[in-house]
DNA sequence: GCTGTATTTGACTAACTGGTCAATTAGGTG
DNA sequence: CACCTAATTGACCAGTTAGTCAAATACAGC
């Protein structure tokens, strides 16, 4: 039986990803090292060796986890003519990318709790600017152009807005049901709340606005 | 000096304080019982004494938040005879809960974190209904009345959305200030905000609408 | 094949962690 | 005042935790 040889970036790579787990799964505080350590058979000393501490580890986790999300949003291009189907589109990508990727938001959920120390501490991450809000502006202003959305949207906000719902949804989940009494982990609840988001989302960029809605301020 | 004579109830009521500011600084993991016995000045039995384990020491925590919170939400009356009034006040007061309570955003993500393990426990936490939504159906009923909002709008799934616009604003503005560089902790950026999640919902509300956006499906 | 360097490991530790025990103290009640 | 019960405490423990040390091992270049 072939011991396993070195290889530093097998190794390392093992490391993070057994490290993302670990720490999705039971936060900054509730990781332990030795545990991650035994899911990779490895030493505890290699996570060491490789990243320092456990904090090292932790931030090193975040830059892995930010730079495979932004790959995955850089990939997505809404194509296609039609601007009300592209910011469906954008809008079900968001949701579907959180569901496959249950990890960001558990390390995100953690950082916030610790007010982004970590994440302060990296160079990588900072001003990390999203992708897809490049992409949203695009569709803002194909949409504008066709007369199906109104001018001056900002694309920041109107991320930060459906990310949010699609975010919450998921991050909340458990105490939403224990709150209001509902599940929300059904395939078809997950689809009737993405078309609502993206009612909403529609319902704001449209056009066809005349009274008191959007831009006003209350007292 | 008179030495603290034993009182019962001020002691639970204090380590019921003193465990919600750990709790909530330091999330379910990361918190220490004796931290929270030295806050209180007593000795770390009685913590056991009254509430037996940590676990359950976090279960009465999360009780006492959520029937602060729903007491909260049940004093307040949206009046006067605007629902479109009525309903921005909705918003700003969800909002402001969620501001003046820190910790209910900190509580509930770390249980979150948990799956709801611990909500589960609690008999009474479980199907806690939000009285806030009760005041949602009522001024969309009112709305409705008035021909200012269309009919058939669902009230949980309309407070899901602005609280959840309003939560994750908050919860999450340390790795939103780190992925889009935008310091979401300044008052005006609140104001403006807050004013921006009302908009969204009267957008959604409102009655003139024609052709394609809300209630529509994409394939 | 020799040697230097990077990888990998077992054994260890000092501090901490949730939880327990037996003892002490104060207040109410007859 | 004596007695019972509930409140309160100091001392302690076994298991765990992040982090360390010195030694061993494998690979690359000569």
């Amino acid at each position: 039986m072939r011991r396993k040889s070195r290889n530093p970036e097998r190794t390392r790579e093992k490391i993070l990803r057994e490290a993302t787990a670990e720490f999705a799964a039971r936060s900054y505080d509730g990781a332990r090292v030795d545990s991650i350590a035994r899911r990779c058979r490895l030493s505890k000393n290699m996570l060491y060796h490789y990243f320092g501490s456990k904090e090292g580890l932790f931030i090193a986790v975040l830059e892995h986890m930010y730079e495979m999300f932004r790959k995955r949003q850089r990939d997505f291009a809404a194509r296609g003519g039609d601007p009300v189907k592209a910011m469906r589109q954008l809008v079900a990508h968001t949701f579907q990318a959180l569901l496959d990727h249950p990890e960001v938001i558990a390390l995100l959920n953690s950082e916030n709790l610790h007010h982004g120390r970590h994440i302060k501490r990296s160079r990588r991450v900072r001003n990390l600017y999203d992708p897809l809000v490049d992409t949203i502006r695009e569709v803002l202003r194909r949409g504008v152009a066709e007369g199906v959305f109104r001018p001056n949207i900002d694309p920041v906000t109107l991320y930060v807005s459906f990310s949010s719902m699609a975010y919450h949804y998921i991050s909340n989940q458990y105490t939403l049901r224990a709150i209001l009494g509902v599940d929300f982990g059904t395939a078809e609840r997950r689809r009737a709340w993405l078309n609502h988001i993206s009612d909403m989302v529609l319902a704001y960029c449209a056009a066809d606005r005349a009274a008191e809605a959007p831009g006003q301020r209350s007292a």
